[in-house]
DNA sequence: CCTTGTGAATCTATTCACAGCG
DNA sequence: CGCTGTGAATAGATTCACAAGG
C-alpha cells in the first residue's frame, strides 16, 4: 500500500512499559552520581537486562541516543517521564488504611513520582480522623466516599488495599464516582466495566510463585534455574 | 501418587505459574460454596481469562478433567497445591518490619498458604523485641541475622521490605546464610549469585504503569479514532 | 573505532479449532 | 451431545546481527 497510515503514538508493549520505571530510577541515580551520558550496555548492566532490550525499549519512545556515544541521561529521563505520564499530577484515592495502605502512602515512589494522596478511606472508627502520610491527609469513613469524590474531586487512580471480602464493594464505589483506573492489592479477582483499567498486585501470589520454583529446584537436581526477569512484576498481573 | 520425573515434558511456563494461585483461590471459594465440579468455562469466567487458557494451564499439571463434565473441584485444588508446593512448610524470614513487612506477615495469604514466619529483623531499636504477626514472632536486630539463621535454621525464602538504600546489604546478608530465594519489595534492582532465585514486587512501578495507560487513553480520546477499546492490558477483557 | 536503531530470527505465550472421550 | 486436552496457527517479546551514523 502506498501511504503509511498515521500511526497513533508508537504502540509500546506492556513488557516495555513495566521496565521504563526501572530505567528511569536507575538513570536518576546515575544523574545524581554525575553520569551525564550512558550507553545501553551500561544501563542494561545496572537494570540486569540485555543491552538489546534496552535499545529496543528506548527506540520505541523515539531516537534519543547518539551513535558512538550513548544517551544523554537527563534528556532520557525527561523522555521516559513524559512517556509514563509522570510529569502530570495524578490524584490517588486509597481505600483501606491498614498496614498496606500506609506502606503505600508513605512509600518513596509515591510522592516522588507525581502521585498525590487525594483521599483516604477506611471503615474502622479507630482509624477515621487520623492524619496519614507525608501530606497528612485525614482518613474518612468509606460511607463518605461517594460525595467526597464526586464531580471534579474524582481522582485518577483508586487503590484497593482492603481485606478480600470488602474489595468488590469498594471497587464498585470507586467505579461509581467515575475513577478510570484501579490498582487492587486485595487477593481477589475483581469485576469492573470494560472501560475501567484494572491491575493487580498480590503478595501471596508472589510467595507461591517462589515456592513453586523452589520446589522445582529441589526436585530437579540439575535444575535449570528459571531465568526470571530482573525487572518488574508479574506479566500476568492483569487477570481482570 | 506422582512418582514420575517428567522434567522436560512438563515444564510449566511462568505465565501459567502466576495464574495457578488465582485458580486455586477461586476453586477454594467455589468448593466452600458447594461447587464440587467446575468447567474450564466457569473457572475462566471467574478468573477473567479465556477458557482455552484455563485448559492449557491445567493440562500442564496432568489430565485431571473429565470430558463432558469438567474438573473435580477438590481434586483440582489438591493438584494445584501440589504443583505450587504449598503443601509443604515454607519458613520465611522478613527483614524490615515497617508497614509493608507487617502487612505481609499479617496478610491472609501468608499463613493460609503454608508460609510460616521463621524470623523477623529490623534495625530500629523501637521495633526490636516487639512481637509481630498472628504467630507473635519477636523482631530481632539485623546484626543477629547471621547467627540466628545459620545452619538448619536457614529459611527457604527471604523477604526484603526495607527502604531502598538498605536493600542490597540486607540481601547480601540473606544470601550469606544460604537462603535460596528472595522476594524484594524495595524499589531497587538487586544483585545476587546466579543460583539464588530473585523476584520483585514494586508498588510504584504499578502506579506508573497505570499512569502510562491512562495518559495513553486520554490522548486517544482526543484523536480522530473515537473507538472504545479496553486499553492495553487484558486480551480477554473484551468478554465484558 | 564507537554505540544506536532495527529488520530478521528465535523463543514464548495465547488463541483457535477440533479430535477424542465420558 | 458437552467438555477436555492438544496439535496447529497466531500473536507477542526477546535476542541476534549488522547497517548506519557520530
Amino acid at each position: 500500500m502506498s501511504g503509511e497510515q498515521e500511526q497513533r503514538s508508537r504502540r509500546i508493549p506492556e513488557a516495555t512499559v513495566v521496565r521504563l520505571p526501572v530505567y528511569e530510577r536507575i538513570l536518576n541515580d546515575q544523574l545524581r552520581a554525575g553520569v551525564t551520558t550512558i550507553s545501553s550496555e551500561h544501563l542494561a548492566t545496572l537494570a540486569r537486562v540485555s543491552a538489546a532490550k534496552v535499545r529496543k525499549d528506548l527506540s520505541l519512545l523515539g531516537s534519543f541516543g547518539t551513535r558512538g556515544t550513548g544517551y544523554d541521561t537527563e534528556f532520557l529521563i525527561s523522555q521516559i517521564d513524559r512517556a509514563l505520564g509522570v510529569d502530570r499530577d495524578w490524584p490517588v484515592a486509597v481505600v483501606g488504611i491498614g498496614n498496606l495502605g500506609r506502606a503505600l502512602v508513605n512509600s518513596e515512589g509515591f510522592s516522588s513520582r507525581g502521585f498525590r494522596v487525594a483521599a483516604l478511606f477506611d471503615i474502622d472508627p479507630s482509624v477515621i480522623g487520623e492524619e496519614v502520610g507525608p501530606s497528612s491527609v485525614v482518613v474518612k469513613h468509606i460511607d463518605e466516599l461517594p460525595e467526597s469524590l464526586a464531580g471534579s474531586n474524582c481522582p485518577a487512580i483508586g487503590v484497593v488495599a482492603t481485606p478480600a471480602p470488602a474489595a468488590q464493594m469498594v471497587t464498585d464505589a470507586l467505579v461509581s464516582v467515575g475513577i478510570p483506573s484501579i490498582l487492587n492489592f486485595a487477593p481477589r479477582v475483581l469485576t469492573v466495566p470494560t472501560d475501567v483499567l484494572l491491575r493487580y498486585v498480590d503478595l501471596s501470589i508472589e510467595l507461591q510463585v517462589m515456592s513453586f520454583y523452589q520446589r522445582l529446584r529441589s526436585e530437579e537436581v540439575e535444575g535449570p534455574l528459571p531465568q526470571l526477569r530482573a525487572v518488574g512484576l508479574t506479566p500476568g498481573a492483569e487477570l481482570g
